[in-house]
DNA sequence: GACATATTTGCACAAATAAGCAAATATTAG
DNA sequence: CTAATATTTGCTTATTTGTGCAAATATGTC
């Protein structure tokens, strides 16, 4: 399915180091943050941070919005946790077979 | 922290398209299966699919346990759902700072 | 023992990835 | 226009990763 090739790539983008601790640093932010306060973060870099952070908005995990000349991102948290919900209950669901019963 | 570390290499061991192939393929067996039946959802040679299950054991994403000559897979359904639950609440949890209220 | 089956390991190779730096681009401020 | 700030892009480099094949290992069967 074109679906789990979709959540790979979610999961893929996730699982850097770097690139989680920078949706981590978003998850505590209250509005969005611009890509120099982002890469201290994970003291990286101002161009790894930003091709990390195209690389999450091409998967959806985050949002860009442009202002001025910085460009603020956003997590998009909806999104993130239905996918990794879904893929939760998948693995422990009560999905059909419950054969135990 | 390390926390972040693990469970980005979880993340990164699950965002492999042919090894969420194969934790689905888990996901639908009841009980444990055995590589051979394992590589065919993926249709890779025995000795990738051997490789790729030997990266989710070492996230504990799957059990193995020998029995004779065959390996039988299991996967750890309560430990990864927990892990991405986790995940998903520190995204778009309840967590402490709700200021819109 | 010989042989079949299941899995792992060594090797080679191609492709992808992460990183930093310097230069380019965009935008704002003076 | 010039200078400063924010971000992106081009380049290079080192490392990791996924893959297949053949050989090795382990175990069961005859």
């Amino acid at each position: 399915m074109s679906n789990t090739e979709e959540l790979a790539r979610l999961l893929k983008a996730l699982g850097e180091f770097n690139r989680l601790s920078l949706v981590y640093e978003l998850c505590q932010c209250e509005g969005p943050e611009n890509a120099m306060c982002l890469c201290e973060c994970c003291s990286v870099d101002a161009s790894v941070a930003s091709r990390h952070l195209k690389a999450l908005a091409q998967e959806n995990i985050v949002q860009i919005e442009s202002r001025g000349r910085e460009r603020l991102y956003t997590l998009n948290r909806k999104h993130v946790a239905a996918q990794l919900r879904a893929l939760a209950d998948e693995i422990d669901g009560e999905h059909e077979s419950q054969k135990i019963a």
